[in-house]
This record gives C-alpha cells, sequence and structure tokens, in this order.
DNA sequence: CGTACCATTGATTACTATCAACGCGCGTGG
DNA sequence: CCACGCGCGTTGATAGTAATCAATGGTACG
C-alpha cells in the first residue's frame, strides 16, 4: 500500500491514491470508471478496455513522463502521485500547464498534433494507468460510453484551462487555486480541508502567472488572516467561505464613498 | 468576389466568408471539410452528415448565438463571420475566452457540463452550420474520420486556450494575438498581411488580459516602429518577422532606441 | 444634431516582479 | 559527527509595467 513510500519519505499524510483495482478491475476513481461501470464489469467490451491499458509506474519525483516532441501513442491516466505538465521555451523557461491528481487524465493536448505538446513530470511518486490511444478510439466507435466519455473528458479540459484565463489579482489566483485542489482532492473521497501540496511553490507561481515570492506572500497574509494554516506543503484550509469570496470577489479595491448616484 | 453575400451588408471591406458549400456539399473550409473528405463525397455517410447539419443564421453584430446556460445539443461551424465567446460574472464583468473565425467551430467546450459554459456572440454578421451534437456522436460512432475530426478538434482547442496561460508583456501578447489572427486567416486562404480585426480594442483587451488602452498605447507603439499598419480595425502587418521576434523574445527590457535604424 | 460608443493620449497610481538576504532541512562527503 | 552545499521558502526593499482615472476627437446611429 502506502505504507512503504520508496523514498524514506519524512512523515506527513500519505499521499492520496487510487489504486482500488487490480489485474481485473479499474480503479474506482478512474478517470474512465465512469465507461466501465456503464459498460459493465463484466461485459466482453470490458475486457477489451482491460487489454489496452497498461500499468507503469513507479515514476519518481522529477522523472519525465514524456516530453515535449514525443509522438503521442498513449494516454496516461494517474493512479497515485501527481503531474505537472510544462512547456520549456528555447530560452530555457519554464510554463507550467497544469497538475493532475489520481483520477486524472495526462495527454489529451498531444491528440490534435499527434505529438506531445509539453512536458510531463512526476512531482511524486506516480503510477499509472497508460492507454493505447488508436486503440481506445476504436473501442469508442463500438461503445458509445467510452466515446462519450473521452468528448467529455475532452472539453472538460478546455473548461479546465479556460478557467485560468482571468485576470485576477495574487490574491484571487492562489485563492481559487487552493479550493480548486481542495475540492479534486474531495472528489477522490479525501479531505476537502486538509491536504498536502506535491508541488513546489515556485511551480504554484509558475502555474498562476505569480512570482513565488508572491504566492509566499499571499499564503503568509492568508494565515495570518487565519483563513488557513500551512507548514511547508501541508495545508489545512480554516475558512473555505472567506476563501471562496476571495476568490470570486472583483473589486480589488472597494473604496466606496457615496457613489450612491 | 464570394458573390452573394445574403443580406445586403452596408459598405466596408468584404468579410472573409467561407460558404462555397451548398445543400449538397460541405464548405471547403468548414471544420469538417477534412472528415467529409475522407468519407468521400459521394458516399451514403456523407448524407447523413448533411442531414445533421442545418445552416443557421445571419446572426448581426451584438446578437446571441447562446447563452451561458443554454442547454448543449449542437456546436456551431462559422461559415462567414466572427464569434467571441465570454463569461460574465455576477458583477457584470465580461471575459472574452475566444474569438472564432470562418472555418472554426464554436460550442466544444460545453460537452462536459452539457450547458454551454459562456457566451456566444456574433461580431459581425454572422452565418453556421449547426451540427446537432448527439446525432453527430453516433455518426462518429459509425465513421471513424468523423470520430478522429471531433476529437482532433476538441484536443486542438484545449492547446489554443493553453496559448494564452504564459505570463507575457502586453507587446509579446499583442504581437501574439495579430500573428495568431493572421494565420488563421491565411489558413483559409485570405491575405496573412493584411485584413480587417472584427473585435473592438476592448474586446481584444479582455481577452489577452489587458485594459483597452494599453492595447490602443501598443498598436500605437509599434505603428510608430513601422511594424504595421493600422487604421481604425484595418491592419496590415509590414515585418512580421520582428513580430514574430517580439512574440517570442523573452527578455523584457532592451532599450531599444534606434529601432527602425 | 445630439447621444453613445469607440479609440487615442496623458497623468498618476499600484500591484507585483525583481533583486537581495536569510533561515531551514537534507544529503553529501570530509 | 559535523561542515558544507544546495534547493526551497520566507521576508524586505525597490522598481517597473500596466491599470486606472481623466479628457478629447471621431464616428455610427437614431
Amino acid at each position: 500500500m502506502h505504507s512503504k513510500l520508496p523514498p524514506g519519505r519524512s512523515p506527513g499524510p500519505p499521499n492520496p491514491i487510487a489504486d482500488d483495482g487490480d489485474e481485473a478491475h479499474f480503479c474506482g476513481t478512474c478517470a474512465f470508471s465512469e465507461a466501465c461501470l456503464t459498460v459493465g464489469f463484466n461485459k466482453p467490451d470490458l475486457r477489451e478496455l482491460q487489454c489496452l491499458v497498461e500499468h507503469v509506474g513507479p515514476f519518481r519525483a522529477g522523472d519525465y513522463v514524456f516530453r515535449a516532441g514525443d509522438p503521442f501513442r498513449t494516454i496516461f491516466a494517474v493512479r497515485s502521485g501527481t503531474v505537472k505538465t510544462c512547456i520549456t521555451d528555447k530560452e530555457g523557461r519554464e510554463q507550467v500547464l497544469g497538475f493532475y491528481l489520481p483520477g486524472e487524465v495526462v495527454g489529451l493536448n498531444a491528440i490534435y498534433p499527434e505529438r506531445f505538446p509539453c512536458d510531463a513530470v512526476a512531482l511524486d511518486t506516480t503510477f499509472f494507468c497508460r492507454f493505447s490511444f488508436p486503440a481506445m478510439s476504436v473501442l469508442a466507435g463500438r461503445i458509445p460510453a467510452v466515446q462519450q466519455h473521452l468528448f467529455r473528458m475532452l472539453s472538460k479540459e478546455i473548461g479546465t484551462v479556460s478557467s485560468l484565463a482571468g485576470d485576477h489579482s495574487a490574491d484571487q489566483r492562489v485563492a481559487t487555486f487552493l479550493l480548486d485542489i481542495a475540492s479534486r482532492y474531495a472528489t477522490l473521497g479525501f479531505s476537502s480541508t486538509r491536504f498536502h501540496l506535491s508541488m513546489s511553490r515556485g511551480d504554484i507561481a509558475n502555474y498562476l502567472r505569480l512570482a513565488s515570492e508572491t504566492v509566499s506572500r499571499v499564503l503568509t497574509r492568508f494565515r495570518a488572516k487565519n483563513l488557513i494554516l500551512i507548514e511547508g506543503r501541508e495545508l489545512e484550509l480554516l475558512d473555505p467561505v472567506r476563501l471562496r469570496e476571495i476568490a470570486e470577489e472583483r473589486l480589488p479595491q472597494q473604496a466606496n464613498h457615496g457613489d450612491g448616484s
């Protein structure tokens, strides 16, 4: 189980894991569980899904799962651990595109270019279910639930990426980020108020288009306001309601004097 | 040129249009042309594609094509005109998510939520091919080329949205935007150096996460450097190479005095 | 012919990046 | 065992880019 986190991982809460599946069954939290359940675990169709999946890992923190430019053949569903995707421009500057938690699928943005447009890097010790995309496409042609699931995942990813689009203050971005991660852990059945951040401040900052110092300062400020408890990468959300307000507030400074007009 | 634009549109430069299709044929520039051509124009399969498409329009500038919250049933391929998608938060502030030119498809981000997550607003007089998504899914199950095309469009949209992600200077953002629009017009077979911007400065600014004053200033600066000619919404790229450099340069601070040199 | 919106330009503000220094934990190697 | 280096995170001081506030001219439209 999680008991043996390979490198003498210091104390701290165990890492969420989604490995209730085995050779014969998919993980309950797997990105494809819905499709599988719809189809039914015992039908021959499922056997085919089983055949086109491969369990890979472990990847250690810092390992590349794939690299920008690699030919696209497979998509990766995270079983346990965390992944970041990022592009590196020619000057060597990195741009974090996203983080993927257990049950989420990495690599969908590679279908169109037919090459991975970004790197994927493990942040934790990470395991995947690897699916052959061509095989899955064929299956999708025969099983509407699989096809629909792929469409939905792709569409969802568009929405996820768009949500970063707005021009928000540093406070708003950080609050939104914390709540987003929390809700994704909640989906996995883990605590939505207490969890471990697998990524560094630098990665968070990069993802949010901020400087890492700014992220540090915002977190310090949130802690001072008793909105969160944070120690290293261990986080507890003390006031999610207020965080939500911060994330959504639109008026950076409401110096509302009598603008009653 | 493109013979008959249905409603007698007032003066002004002709708007790029992609309506070489008719009842029996799809537009050559249509987002689905590839799928159609792969299948073959004369096969029975294509007849089904024809059956699930509907030509709708015209929409006038400012008209809503769909609104956030509307139930999702159809996707829209732009035949002619331009569309912006945007979300409006509860305080009434708008956030532009994207612009869609002829041949591009609007609405793919609605598959997952099963409702449109954003508004779509015509910026021009605009016509669409409207596709029933459930019907198209069924067809995709039988015609691999159609399914593949949907996957590719979805994946491509993820990449498009991600490209806004980076933290770039105002100059970089504007240069990137101009080149992106130019290349998309080029794909349509129109000039890639001279075209009409259908959207206001405010929309561009909003899309790029800038203030409209900033966009104005950048454009003025680009004109002063002889990188572009711009008059109202008529634009000519005089030095796409240099614009590309600006879009990609990494060091914001370059004390360029003798630029024109 | 007035109203409203768009675009441009100027002056000022302010948010966040940048530069800099320091503490801390950890692995390495003397 | 302890010195050392290194990456990470925090905090402080300063500066710069773009937002905001403000005013003007142009243009479409009723």
